[in-house]
DNA sequence: TCTGGGGTCCTAGGACCC
DNA sequence: TCTGGGGTCCTAGGACCC
């Protein structure tokens, strides 16, 4: 028995959850947009053979998109969270050792004998593909990067059979030199550019380079523990569980430029909404948040960028107070006249909900009300759904200039009852 | 017209202390 | 000419990930 990671990785996760559910989605270009409808942030094969890239902004593609009979999409986060869970909770039926790394993708560790790789990752694919519709690639090797090395050679080479094995001895070099240096994790746009000013264009050559060099420029200990996975020797232990986060963002552009104080506040006030649930789900309090502005940095008028922050004096997760505080903090930075793109809240010094301090100015039971009500406020909104009770704060009219764009958005096929696929017979 | 959001980790350098 | 040395803590900034 051998112990190996894979790693499962969805293929164009976002795109094959709207194809699931909308087959004239299939065999053309698809684009899914980032929020505020910005970006591409992922796309189909079909779309990629046409030349768009991640990241490009859809005013610059969105004729070629048309002429080529594709299609637009706005982020349908409900969508592809609920369609996450489903594949992850089948990889718990195949391996004890799941880390859910990110929306679309897990390591699992196995133990088994070496030949017997190969066809229990077919195995595990064609179960994904049969139970949900979204078809995955797998690559198993000795360490988490050879895993994702793996899921490349998966994914873009070995006649593109969607699961692959390294075997340390047989097809480890053979395998990094396929791969290009700014393919590997952890290596992104400025370390390969580095990489390739030094004459190193391969994982291979990577993986060979002298240890002092790449300690110096590649971040030092990352770099160093980078190039031994490489090597076959295993540093990044699998994180089974998730650990509370140590920071909490919450923050959007807007869907237009926004002037008016009022309506910044509002904006605000979700985010900070937004961001205290999140604490509460982790059992946290906020001990330092941060507030910031930005202008558009498009544009070329006057720009005013500021972040502020304040310590509590009693760390919480009580909604209203951090309202309360978030304003002030605004009131402080902003301008008057300035267009204004985005907002947004930090929380940081994240503490332990059972570790507080207290000091002379807590009170016991303004406290445990405070909690009773955010407990009864989170429940309400589970059961009936989000923003089904709301702070007074954040506005309660129907549409807001300041919310974004989503002009493009599929149906919730599968967390709304009014939006279920109807069958017609 | 139009350019995302949410995270983590590491290092360097300054402030401060003895 | 020449300006201690070592430790800790904090922050800003850079790099990466999806």
């Amino acid at each position: 028995m051998i112990k190996k990671f894979g790693l499962i990785d969805c293929n164009n996760f976002y795109v094959s959850c709207e194809r699931v559910f909308n087959p004239s989605l299939r065999n053309v270009p698809v684009v899914i947009l980032s929020n505020n409808d910005g970006c591409v942030v992922a796309l189909s094969e079909e779309a990629k053979n046409i030349g768009i890239k991640r990241g490009t902004p859809i005013f610059k593609v969105k004729d070629r998109i048309k002429n080529n009979n594709g299609k637009i999409l706005s982020s349908n986060y409900a969508l592809y969270g609920e369609m996450s869970e489903r594949i992850m909770n089948i990889l718990c039926k195949f391996s004890p050792e799941v880390e859910v790394y990110s929306i679309d993708e897990a390591f699992l560790v196995f133990k088994k004998s070496e030949k017997d790789y190969y066809e229990y990752m077919k195995k595990i694919k064609d179960y994904i593909k049969k139970a949900t519709g979204i078809p995955v690639s797998i690559g198993v090797g000795p360490n988490k990067t050879l895993a994702k090395v793996a899921n490349h050679m998966a994914k873009n080479h070995f006649s593109k059979k969607g699961v692959f094995v390294i075997t340390k001895n047989r097809n480890l070099d053979y395998s990094l030199r396929q791969i290009k240096v700014d393919e590997v994790w952890g290596i992104g746009e400025s370390y390969s550019k580095k990489l390739e000013k030094k004459g190193v264009f391969t994982a291979y050559e990577l993986k060979n380079l002298n240890k002092k060099w790449v300690e110096k420029n590649l971040g030092g200990i990352v770099g160093l523990r980078l190039v031994s996975e490489l090597k076959g020797i295993s540093c990044l232990p699998l994180e089974e569980i998730d650990p509370p986060k140590k920071q909490i963002v919450s923050s959007r552009s807007f869907g237009e430029d926004i002037t008016d104080i009022n309506k910044l506040q509002e904006a605000l006030g979700k985010y900070i909404t937004n961001a205290s649930k999140k604490l509460r789900k982790q059992n946290s309090l906020v001990s330092v948040m941060h507030v910031f502005l930005y202008t558009n940095r498009y544009k070329d008028y006057p720009q005013h960028n500021e972040m502020i922050s304040y310590n509590l004096l009693n760390p919480t997760d009580y909604t209203p107070d951090l309202i309360c505080y978030g304003k002030k903090l605004l009131n402080k930075i902003y301008k008057e006249g300035y267009y204004y793109k985005k907002t947004g809240v930090i929380f940081s010094e994240i503490i332990d909900k059972k570790n507080r301090q207290f000091n002379l100015f807590f009170s016991k039971s303004k406290n445990e009300e405070k909690t009773k009500i955010m407990e009864a406020f989170d429940k309400i909104n589970q059961k009936w759904g989000k923003d089904t009770i709301q702070t007074a704060s954040s506005g309660l009219g129907k549409k807001k200039d300041w919310q974004m764009k989503r002009n493009y958005l599929s149906q919730k096929y599968t967390t709304s009852w009014n939006e279920l696929l109807k069958v017609k017979i």
